[in-house]
DNA sequence: CGGTGAGAGTAGACACTGGCAACATTGTTG
DNA sequence: CAACAATGTTGCCAGTGTCTACTCTCACCG
């Protein structure tokens, strides 16, 4: 026997999403300040030079760290408007997607600050468009309220980008610890119902 | 002639700010990740190892430039507010609050993400405070507001909180590429605008 | 005075990192 | 089956943060 391990095969099979995963685990355990490239690869077992044939740079491993955590998020925040069976009940839709949110944001703290941080590749439109498509999501919310005459304003795409970034906004204070966990119920709930007594026709009922 | 430059004396008199101004350059050019203490030493005139007498840690370092990065925040909103005279005018000192918050946010990005990292030492209440101390500031104006009867709601400290985390998270979206900087000045007034309506007591006039 | 610490800066070492280049091993395909 | 493109490997380099041991200076106290 010429080896301990069982004999692992030269090339990996699927390095790529293995090393993603690795990464994913080491964002969660350490966040990614702390994410070494050679870390990662004695992680999966590989010599500290493979990455570089998948990844040509750190960036561009935090990049698809931050892509496909947008990808993620968009998921949950579908399914968790569509769960919400009665499609009349803005309201209630509106708080779900926030709900959704702020959920995954404090269960991928790491991860959600990644997404959110500036330092994305100058060329990087992969990230960007996989955010934008995210929170193009609740302006697709607005419009049909819009619609219905439940809500007034004008772009409903702005008016959806500021509630967005009133949710993110929230979970950034609170995974910087500026705010206590258990006021993000309370916060959450508030802000949404501002929100939406902000933006109702004029004449209330 | 031992050196060509003239004789440096062996104390530098003041490395800990000057650091803290190299560090502020360096940050401003290249970001937080790229910021790299024994450049600062370099840029400074001293040896690699001089910035451990004032701070204990890169980390170190960069909470003592969030820290001070709150307090210079606090002031120019304290200063926005203060110059629309009129205390009446709650509207006006609002919006005067929110552009200065994102001017400040955009003028200094890079340190405006490293103050809302999640990266603090875990126990540096320090910059915790100091943040605490600047947005608490709105929820003042709020509370002078809900005692003049111009806004209702609940907790003034709440309600402040969410509009302080709607122009955080519309600048860390523009600072993150999200959304484009002509986009800014209509996002921030719409989310000023809705936010006093919807916190307008029930019967307008 | 003059010596003696404590504070502040220096020099060197260590373990680590990301990135590069040259080489080795595969699977595929003409 | 030979050539080739992918994919991994080894070795190297410049840099970094942190630690330890040493040196310089100044202020204070006997």
């Amino acid at each position: 026997m010429p080896d301990t391990t069982e004999r692992r095969p030269y090339h990996h099979g699927n390095l790529r999403t293995d090393l993603l995963d690795a990464a994913e685990r080491s964002l969660r355990a350490r966040g990614a300040e702390q994410l070494s490239l050679r870390d990662l690869a004695r992680d999966v077992g590989v010599s500290h030079a493979a990455p570089r044939r998948h990844f040509a740079d750190r960036r561009a491993l935090l990049d698809a760290l931050a892509e496909s955590g947008f990808r993620r998020l968009g998921e949950q925040l579908r399914a968790a408007v569509d769960e919400i069976g009665d499609e009349d009940d803005l309201p209630a839709r509106l708080h779900a997607f926030a709900s959704a949110y702020v959920r995954f944001a404090t269960e991928n703290a790491a991860l959600t600050e990644l997404m959110n941080s500036s330092k994305h590749r100058p060329g990087a439109t992969a990230v960007a468009e996989a955010a934008a498509a995210t929170f193009g999501q609740i302006g697709d919310l607005i419009k049909e309220g819009q619609e219905r005459g439940e809500l007034e304003g004008d772009d409903p795409a702005e008016t959806g980008l500021v509630i967005y970034a009133t949710v993110l906004g929230i979970t950034s204070m609170l995974n910087s610890g500026m705010i206590e966990p258990a006021r993000l119920e309370g916060l959450v709930g508030t802000a949404v119902t501002q929100f939406l007594r902000g933006a109702r026709p004029a004449e209330p009922r």
